[in-house]
DNA sequence: GTCTATAAAATGATAGAC
DNA sequence: GTCTATCATTTTATAGAC
C-alpha cells in the first residue's frame, strides 16, 4: 500500500517535528481554521521548508489522520471475546479515558473533523470503523444473550463509551471552567463515576 | 445592557436571514473556517449588504452565541427541586436529547467553539454556567443525601448528560456511518438506551 | 438599503539562489 | 535542505454611486 521509503535522520526528525506541530495547530483550529504559517512557526521551520516535506496543507492533515487512526481504534480491537464481560467493558472504557487524558490533541483532531462533517474520513468511518463496531457489537450481544451482562443496546453502549470518555478531552475547557480552579485534575473522579455508571448499567 | 433598538421590518427580516445563514456556516466550519462570503451566499445577500447589518464577521458570531446561550441553558434551569428526582433527571436528559435532534446546528456551534478552546465564551462558562451547575449539583446532592437517588458524583452526572445527548448532534455523521443507511433515525433507540442507563444508575 | 469596485491584508504555494 | 522573494488567490472590510 504505502510505498516503502528510506529516510535520512534529518528527514525523520523534521517530519516528526512537523507532525507534532500540525497536531497542535489542527486540533485547536480545525483544518480550515489552521494555516501553514502557524504550523511552520510552531515547528520552528520556514514555510517553504515545511512544504519541502509535505506537498500541501491537505497532505499534512491527511498524514496525521491516517497515522493516528490505528492508535485510535486499538482499544476497541483489544476487547476480547474470552474475557470476563464486565471487566472487558470497563477496561475498554478506562483505556479510552486514559487516551483523553494523555492524548487530548488527538481526540480534538478527530472531534474537529467529525463535528465539521468528517469530509476527509467519512469513507473510513463507513468501512473500517463500522466493520469493527459491528464485530464488537456482536460480541457484546452474545454476552448479554448468555446472561453475563444486563441487556441494553450494544451500539449505543459503544457510542456512550466514546462520548463519555472523549468529553473529558474535547470539552476539557468547559469541564475545568465548571469545576473551578480548585479542582485541577478531573480524571480521577471521572474514572470513579464512569466505573459506577457502567457497573450499574451492565452488572447482570 | 443591550441598547434598546427599534427595527424596521426589513431590518428584522435581514438580521434573521443572516443569523440563520451564519448558524449553518459557523456550525459546519467553525469561526476561523467560515467566510463572510459563504454566509452572504447562504443568506442570498451581497457581502457589503451583509456587512451593513453587522460590522464584522466576529460580530455575527458573537450575536449568535449570546442569542443561543439562554435557549441552551433553559432545560437545566427548569430542573426543579420539588419534583420526583429520577423523573426530573430523565426529563432533563430527554429535553437535551430533543435539542440534539431538533437543533443540531446550535449544538455543533457550541461544540466547535468549546473544542477550539472556547476563546469567545470562556468567561461565560466560568460565571453563568458554573453558577448554574453549582446550584443544580447541590439540588441533586440533596436528593442523594435523602436517599431518593442512588449516590454518585453530581457534577460528573451533569457532564454525562451533556456528553451523551450532545454526541447525537455533534458526532451525527459518525453515528450514522456506524449504524449504516438502514437505520435512518438513531434517536428513538438512543432515548430508550439513555433512559435505561440513567434509571439503572440512579434508581435508589 | 443595496450594489459595484476596490483597498489591504492573509494565505497557500512556487522559483530559484545558496 | 534551507532560505529569501514573490506570485496568485482568498478574504475581510470599506468607498461611494444609486
Amino acid at each position: 500500500m504505502t510505498k516503502p521509503v528510506t529516510r535520512t535522520r534529518i528527514q525523520r526528525k523534521n517530519i516528526a517535528l512537523i507532525s507534532e506541530a500540525a497536531l497542535s495547530v489542527f486540533s485547536t483550529y480545525g483544518f480550515r481554521g489552521s494555516t501553514v504559517d502557524q504550523i511552520a512557526r510552531e515547528a520552528n521551520l520556514s514555510k517553504p521548508n515545511l512544504l519541502y516535506y509535505f506537498p500541501s496543507k491537505e497532505a499534512i492533515h491527511g498524514h496525521l489522520l491516517s497515522t493516528l487512526m490505528e492508535t485510535w481504534l486499538a482499544p476497541l480491537q483489544d476487547m476480547k471475546d474470552d474475557g470476563e464481560p464486565l471487566e472487558e467493558i470497563l477496561t475498554y472504557m478506562r483505556r479510552k479515558l486514559q487516551m483523553s487524558r494523555d492524548h487530548p490533541r488527538e481526540s480534538r483532531l478527530f472531534a474537529n473533523e467529525i463535528v465539521q462533517g468528517a469530509p476527509r474520513i467519512i469513507e473510513m468511518l463507513e468501512t473500517e470503523l463500522k466493520d469493527l463496531v459491528d464485530e464488537k457489537a456482536k460480541v457484546i450481544e452474545g454476552w448479554m444473550d448468555d446472561g453475563r451482562l444486563a441487556k441494553s443496546d450494544p451500539y449505543h453502549l459503544i457510542f456512550s463509551i466514546w462520548s463519555l470518555t472523549q468529553h473529558y478531552a474535547d470539552f476539557d475547557v468547559q469541564v475545568r471552567a465548571v469545576l473551578g480552579p480548585e479542582n485541577d485534575d478531573p480524571f480521577p473522579a471521572a474514572e470513579r463515576y464512569l466505573t459506577t455508571l457502567f457497573t450499574r448499567l451492565l452488572a447482570p
